[in-house]
DNA sequence: TTTCCAATTGGAAACGTTTTATATAGCGTG
DNA sequence: CACGCTATATAAAACGTTTCCAATTGGAAA
């Protein structure tokens, strides 16, 4: 409760320069004599001044601070995501304000909202559907949003993903290349674009490829969760056609299917083969270990916020819309070749 | 780039009052005729004014933030805490900045002091060890800091915590009360308090409630992951005296140590049994499925947050340092009784 | 010396609120 | 009908910076 009330009007008063000077000096102003610069340090060092970034903000009209709307940190996923997104944030003097949305519409909205009144100045916004009214919101938004994790549906918005039917059909392909005649998907919502669009239609095209049939039965919705994933295959194990072949829209799930593939008294990868999807540290916490499609979260955040800066310094941007590259790390729960 | 160069100036010439008054009306303050607050509310839509919640901030006084200070938000763990934290801050109208330390005494103190010049009302710390320096910055706060899941060694600060003695006291009387006479302890670094003073000394005081020895060679310590619990509990299987009952200081760890025992061809719980700690979403997800301690991440996140609410708003407060019960989760690492 | 220009420094006006003290209006009372 | 209240509304002063513009200073050139 102490030292707090210095101002840069005292620290002026101290070093007998005017605080316009002050503000030079702290702000690395190169316009300053050495001298007078050494003067000014000193005082400020004396006094202990921090200047306060709120007065700096409304007088400045920047805070250094930008807005992360995430669904949910607890979620390892987005904690990865957000990670890197702080990282190249601190590297660039930016701040997070971090919100969960519980993919939900109007704690999207509202979230965003106060993020806005906050000042920030830029948004890194995650989330599995654009909803209209978002939108319509981001164009109003007197300041830039970058999309992470997140399809820019068909409005023009800066994100950085992967391409994520490219990612599924690889992931059936491979799965098909063993052999299999009839691969089971288990994924996410569908209304998510990211399931419902891309990875759904890189399964069907890669299915299509092979000359097999597409079998709805074959597809069973989740909710990303490792219960959802277990209960998903526990129901699959129960049918006579059931596929032998797994490709999961989440590790997450991936473990659940693992799991109940296991508790059924099977084995992977001899009866069944499993691919998961993120490469999330569980890819490697499970036996057998886990063949995942990478996808680089960390790599996303950190794009994504470099995105930002760029744009908020006006730098040149080659493309908004940037594509991480993606891999299939091959573990223990697909067979050999 | 619109609609936001709208101050409450404009909104006050819009309805024909003075600025103070559409003040009051954003702010619910009683002193408004109701025809007037009506008259101002609608010029604040048709405007669609936002307040400017860095120039409310200059004037208040108060930021309705709150600074976040974790070691590593990728960490599971610190993820849950968080979302306990935003939660219950969402819930009183505050916004979280978040920063991830590494817990490094640098970066916890340049962190604090951003916070501070940022001019948070308040700040919650989870870090493993409290450094002196960093001690020295937290009494010099103009604001108060509450610690989660941190002890609070010695210090007067607010802390939100369980018995992590007694919790280590009771796993380990757990296993022995299974007939062990040997029980390893695989954990942390021992410099964080937590670890070094608290879980090992519960660790022995069980030993020593049961009459067994203390033996060097059973504990290993090792940094929180996956990979360290997997590598200690290897090289405790090379010896020829290794314990069968393992108790580790973190879900994490233990999935390393239950799959060092699978992957040495043993089988938990019949040849080996083993005891995690955090009860994580990651001890479901293994087979066989862990018994572990429960520390309530996500309560010890919103009670810290809760208590930095009271402490904010001059609340009366029963106790500063919260001791939250903790349990112990069977399941089925362990065998039956 | 003077003169002039560049390098420094200072002054004061923003920035958009909250808040305090002050003014005004409305209204029941005597 | 004037009086004194109370309930509302206003004006103006913070809050602590940045920033634009003007003023000063210091030296080099003349």
């Amino acid at each position: 409760m102490n030292s707090n009330n210095i101002t840069i009007y005292d620290v002026a008063r101290e070093a007998g320069v005017s605080m316009a000077t002050v503000s030079r000096v702290v702000n690395g102003n190169p316009n300053v004599k050495p001298t007078t610069r050494k003067k000014v340090q000193e005082a400020i060092d004396r006094l202990g001044y921090r200047p306060n970034a709120v007065a700096r903000g409304l007088a400045s009209k920047k805070t250094t601070t930008v807005g992360v709307i995430v669904p949910d940190i607890s979620n390892i996923f987005f904690a990865d995501l957000a990670r890197g997104i702080e990282d190249v944030a601190t590297m660039y003097k930016y701040n997070i304000i971090l919100g969960n949305s519980d993919s939900n519409r109007d704690k999207e909205i509202h979230l965003l909202n106060t993020l806005l009144g906050k000042q920030v100045d830029g948004i890194i916004f995650m989330g599995g559907r654009l909803h209209e009214d978002l939108v319509d919101e981001f164009k109003k938004s007197p300041v830039p949003i970058v999309l992470a994790a997140t399809l820019n549906q068909g409005y023009d918005l800066p994100a950085v993903n992967i391409d994520y039917e490219q990612a599924a059909y690889d992931a059936t392909k491979m799965l098909i290349g063993h052999g299999h005649k009839q691969v089971g998907f288990i994924t996410g919502p569908l209304e998510q674009q990211i399931n419902g669009e891309k990875k759904f239609s890189g399964y069907r095209r890669a299915l299509e490829d092979a000359g097999l049939p597409f079998r709805e039965n074959d597809v069973i919705l989740g909710n990303y969760t490792y219960a959802s994933g277990l209960e998903a295959m526990q129901k699959m194990l129960g049918r006579d056609d059931c596929p032998k072949a797994i490709f999961a829209g989440t590790d997450e799930m991936a473990l659940g299917v693992i799991h109940a593939i296991q508790d059924a008294g099977y084995s992977v990868p001899n009866d069944f083969e499993v691919v998961g999807h993120d490469n999330t540290r569980l890819a490697t916490m499970i036996r057998p270990k886990l063949t995942t499609v990478v996808q680089p979260m960390y790599d996303i955040g950190a794009v994504a916020m470099r995105l930002l800066t760029k744009i908020l310094n006006a730098e040149e941007i080659e493309e908004k819309n940037v594509v991480l590259p993606h891999r299939i790390e091959r573990r223990d729960s697909l067979r050999k070749d």
